[in-house]
DNA sequence: CTGGGGATGGGGCCC
DNA sequence: TGGGCCCCATCCCCA
């Protein structure tokens, strides 16, 4: 048999010493159907020894449910077991877990043997953390498929429902399915999915002629919880922090009505009391990036157009880009505040969970407990408070309640809009843009550029652009300058939009240090609203 | 192409 | 609990 062609993935074989005619074409074959029937026969086969116990070498402990399986299988499987389970192990290993639950495991030893994964709404954050846990990045995007397929269904339903509004126009939309409802971003975020989403593309290509679903019955589900003799355990690096004490995590719904984990104390592998992941979880960072990939543009609240790239566990939120929120049209701006919505409606009615992880000393569980540390349920980040792990859950869901009325640049700290505001608006920097001297307040210029402001000093300012040529604040008057390159300050022309928002939200303390500057900057004090999506844009 | 600096984002922690 | 400060990491722009 020789190869003839390759067709891409397929491949067309001939028998060896057939003629070439075009009529043999037809007896030729396609060894890609075959590499299919035989994959499928053997995961078959590997599924029915796994139910009948046959050969399975290895027990899988999970919250005291027993699953049998093969080393082979898990060890090719899971990142996670291939750290476990070493070739040179003994003949029969065993593995326990308590950070998911047996449903979720089953679920996903069920996909090992059959490349099916049962995802429900319900369980596919649980999934897709216990799959994170296991280092398993196939698992994982088939939740971010699931997942997105679902956001898409229902952005294209809210399409819909605005186009209908419109009553059939609209370009607005046309704009934003350009972007891509929740996109990620362009090519640059694809790389991470195109990392590791091949061999589930394959997979879900296999999905849609696979027509052999592995029955409910062939799901084992064992009795009784026994730990092996001669079971292997994992290096206590994987359990505990520091060997002393059993770290659990608890997972606490926020809606009691959803489906999810249990509440119930777990166990925890991979917790510590620090950073929430555990040595030997490093190589989780592949499967964590996948998760938060998934995240990043379900979550996305403000359109982005370019993104930073992440590194790490950072740099996760979305961004945004000045012209996309100061120039986008109306119908954009109101598409985006009600994907928003929906994203946020989406975040509200995922099964969502805010995991605790703490070390709980003689199984005492409270929130006095001074190592009780809150774990994002996106991420492995894990805060001491839950203030913070609000504030840090804002770099998931995209959520950017101060914005900027300057630039219409949004933050997410107040502080953050306060430290742009004074830097970029107010020239608050005593420091000269030019020279880089130290300046005072009565010693430097303020030069206008548009909304920014910076400060110049008179020397820098005589040799290099010439003292008239400048649209300074304090030598504005009798000046022709363009509007754009005039910020309020005392002039009349755009000094009433600005102040039409700007505010004195610093003023008393303004008025307090320097009445003269006070004049000087009255058009660019700081009003701070917080303000929801919607509303803000839809102005 | 590269290094420096500014702008921004995020974590820890105090008040 | 929120606000705010400090610090550090990262990105981007520019010389």
């Amino acid at each position: 048999m020789e190869m003839v062609t390759d067709m891409g993935s397929t491949r067309l074989y001939r028998p060896s010493g057939e003629p070439g005619h075009h009529q043999q074409a037809q007896r030729w074959f396609n060894a890609a159907d075959i590499t299919v029937a035989h994959q499928r026969h053997l995961l078959k086969q590997l599924d029915q020894q796994r139910c009948q116990e046959l050969f399975c070498d290895c027990s899988v402990l999970v919250e005291g449910q027993l699953f049998r399986a093969h080393r082979n299988v898990l060890f090719a499987s899971s990142g996670y077991f291939r750290m476990l389970l070493s070739p040179q192990g003994s003949d029969t290993a065993s593995a326990t877990f308590d950070t998911f639950s047996p449903d979720t495991f089953a679920l996903i030893l069920d996909f090992i043997y059959s490349g099916q994964l049962d995802l429900s709404s319900h369980n596919v954050i649980e999934v897709m953390s216990a799959a994170s846990y296991l280092q398993m990045a196939s698992v994982i995007n088939h939740c971010k498929t699931f997942i997105k397929s679902s956001l898409e269904i229902s952005v294209k339903e809210e399409e819909e429902e605005l186009e209908v509004e419109r009553g059939g126009g609209g370009g607005g939309i046309h704009l934003m399915e350009a972007q891509g409802p929740f996109s990620c971003g362009g090519g640059d975020d694809d790389d991470d999915d195109d990392d590791d989403d091949d061999d589930d593309e394959n997979l879900s290509d296999q999905e849609v002629d696979r027509p052999h679903h592995p029955p409910p019955h062939l799901r084992l589900h064992p009795q009784g919880a026994q730990t092996p003799a001669g079971s292997v355990s994992p290096p206590p690096a994987l359990w505990t922090h520091d060997g002393a004490h059993l770290t659990k995590q608890v997972f606490l719904l926020k809606d009691p009505d959803q489906t999810a984990p249990s509440l119930a104390a777990r166990a925890d592998g991979g917790g510590d009391d620090g950073g929430g992941v555990s040595p030997a979880h490093a190589g989780l960072e592949e499967a964590n990036t996948g998760a938060e990939d998934l995240l990043d543009p379900l979550f996305t609240v403000s359109g982005p157009q370019r993104r930073r790239r992440k590194r790490g566990a950072r740099r996760t939120g979305p961004y945004y880009t000045r012209s996309s929120t100061n120039n986008d049209p109306p119908e954009v701006q109101e598409a985006r505040s009600q994907k928003a919505e929906k994203a946020e409606e989406l975040y509200a009615t995922l099964p969502t969970i805010v995991g605790v992880i703490g070390q709980f000393h003689n199984g005492d569980i409270s929130d006095s407990n001074p190592t009780m540390r809150y774990k994002c349920p996106f991420c492995t980040h894990t805060v001491k408070r839950k203030a913070d792990l609000k504030r840090h859950l804002r770099c998931h869901t995209g959520e950017r309640p101060y914005p900027c009325q300057a630039c219409n640049k949004r933050f997410t700290r107040l502080e953050h809009l306060r430290s742009h505001f004074e830097t970029i608006h107010q020239a608050r920097k005593l420091v000269c843009k030019k020279c880089k001297c130290p300046l005072t307040e009565e010693a430097s210029h303020v030069v206008c550029e548009g909304t920014r402001r910076y400060r110049i000093c008179a020397t820098c300012i005589q040799e290099e652009v010439g003292f008239e040529s400048l649209p300074m604040e304090d030598s504005l008057e009798g000046l022709d300058q363009e509007p754009a390159l005039l910020l309020g300050v005392d002039g009349e022309e755009e000094g009433e939009t600005q102040r039409s928002w700007l505010t004195s939200m610093e003023q008393e303390e303004e008025e307090d240090e320097d009445e003269d500057n006070l004049a000087e900057d009255s058009g660019t004090d700081l009003i701070i609203h917080e303000v929801d999506d919607s509303e803000e844009e839809v102005q």
